[in-house]
RNA sequence: GCGGGUGUAGUUCAAUGGUAGAACGUCAGCCUUCCAAGCUGAAUACGUGAGUCCGAUUCUCAUCACCCGCUCCA
């Protein structure tokens, strides 16, 4: 395990994992780019998810849908009205304030009891000025102007920058899901309970971001809308927190950096039947890596509600009609890769003055798989061959500069589980040596051998 | 957005109102025959713009970016 996240960063940008964005520019706040190491190591946690949650699930079913949507989808799912606090800042003593709040605060203290929050911006300043509300903290009336912090991007379509062509970015994968639901249900013709999985991106504008990849403005979503009867929707609950668990810890997740957290009832959302975090352990401390939630029929019924379709599912079983409930699974594909590798990432002392960097990542999730290194340069035509061999199968890496601890270190570093020696020996008995990263074990094997030798060694 | 801090090589860190140095890393060569050895050489930096000055990486201002804190977090 990690102790810094300055470590890691480090070790992502020399060794081409992960780079600040736009750098040359002087970069972009909160951007990050996959280099060519970090695009395979993320490819390779979709690539997982996607086996577990869709090949091999009898539930499930995938779907890739469009990040710009019908604007109206945002005002169904809440997206549009909910999240855009008018705030105001005391300009005396920098605090900031929720100016409808303020006004109800301000009313309650006055023994009055006042809804602010229906007011338009200009009334709540109006409204603050005319009565000359205090700044709760340091009791002056100098307050900035409201600005409203709305968690969606906004662009706009077509050539006119007017507000009938304003359309968002989408906040979440989630509903694109919700959307197709009628689609899929008639055209795979499947019945409940059932899955629609989906990866792709989504954009907040995070007041906060940070801690590496942990909170990013734009980032990639792995998420499960799973329906089925209500009343059956905790059982699932309790199913999927299992399930998603065991997908980690099969990939290496290490049990003693993670927990599992149940929301509180004053934490649920009020749409939210039950919700349960899954946390890694940071070197920030827990942050949440996989939210389980039970959302009830919410968002079908806004749908339903919003775009008149019939969402109601005819149970073939009992005769019933009902909008189904729906659990969902959402993970963070950034935060989840950036917790295998703080998960993998460990510093080994082999003598009094010799340590290397090792990231013991599962197989499957490794960038390179393996590493051939000839012994010395005169060797490269043969160590090639094996190279180019092994690359029909394999993400393959070949290194024949400076000398062979320097080399193994390089490729510990990278977390590649085989490294391939081929030597002067080679050349006769027609075999190299496989060094195995976590054991730092040797074997001999025939060239001719190596595809079975390698066989099943990085499935899951 | 506010307050504070910081911008010198890939990284860590020097020095200087007058040609910017090191270590590690990288690359090339020699040597080396299985875990960061050695030798020789090379490339690479004053965030950007303006001002003061004969001359600015150094002083001033602006701007941009990053870090920490605050505000927010379905």
């Amino acid at each position: 395990m990690i102790d810094s996240m300055e470590k890691l960063v480090n070790l992502c940008k020399n060794r081409g994992i992960i780079y600040p964005g736009s750098e040359i520019y002087g970069g972009l706040a909160n951007t990050w780019d996959y280099g060519p190491l970090g695009s395979e190591l993320k490819n390779n946690v979709k690539a997982a998810w996607k086996k577990k949650f869709i090949q091999e699930s009898k539930f499930n079913v995938g779907l890739d849908a469009a990040i710009l949507m019908n604007p109206q989808t945002w005002v169904a799912s809440g997206h549009v009205g909910g999240f855009s606090d008018p705030l105001i800042d005391c300009k005396e003593c920098k605090t900031r304030h929720r100016a409808d709040k303020l006004i109800e605060e301000w009313a309650f203290s006055k023994g009055q009891d006042m809804i602010a929050d229906g007011m338009s911006d200009e009334a709540l300043v109006k409204f603050i000025v005319d009565n000359q509300i205090p700044c709760p903290k340091c009791g002056k009336t100098n307050f900035t102007d409201i600005r409203k912090f709305n968690l969606m991007f906004k662009t706009f379509q077509g050539v006119t920058e007017d507000n009938t062509a304003t359309i968002y970015l989408r906040p979440e994968t989630a509903q694109g899901i919700f959307v197709n639901y009628k689609n899929v249900m008639r055209t795979t013709r499947r019945k409940l309970p059932m899955g629609i999985a989906q990866i792709g991106k989504a954009f907040r504008n995070e007041i906060t971001p940070g801690n590496f990849t942990f909170r990013t403005r734009e980032f990639e979503q792995m998420e499960l809308e799973f329906f089925c009867r209500p009343g059956t929707d905790l059982q699932w609950h309790e199913y999927w927190k299992d399930f998603c668990k065991n997908w980690l810890i099969n990939l290496g997740m290490k049990e003693e950096n993670m927990r599992l957290r149940d929301h509180s009832k004053e934490e649920l959302s009020h749409y939210s039947n039950a919700t349960t975090d899954i946390e890694f352990y940071f070197p920030f401390g827990w942050g949440e890596l996989w939210g389980i939630a039970d959302r009830t029929n919410f968002d079908l019924s806004q749908h339903q509600k919003f775009s008149g379709e019939d969402m109601t599912y005819l149970d073939p079983e009992t005769n019933e009609k009902y909008v189904p409930y729906c659990i969902e699974p959402s993970l963070g594909a950034d935060r989840v890769a950036l917790a295998f590798l703080c998960n993998a990432y460990e510093e080994e002392k082999l003598s009094e003055d010799d340590t290397r960097v090792v990231l013991h990542l599962h197989p499957f999730l490794a960038p390179i798989k393996i590493a051939v290194l000839p012994l010395s340069k005169k060797l490269s035509e043969g160590a090639t061959q094996v190279q180019e061999m092994l690359a029909k199968k394999y993400m393959v890496d070949y290194d024949e500069s400076q000398s062979i601890g320097k080399r193994y270190r390089r490729q510990d570093e990278i977390g590649t589980p085989y490294c391939i020696t081929y030597d002067f020996e080679s050349e006769e008995d027609k075999s190299v040596t496989i060094r195995d990263r976590d054991t730092m074990e040797q074997v001999r094997v025939k060239i001719e051998d190596l595809d079975s030798w390698f066989e099943g060694k990085f499935d899951i």
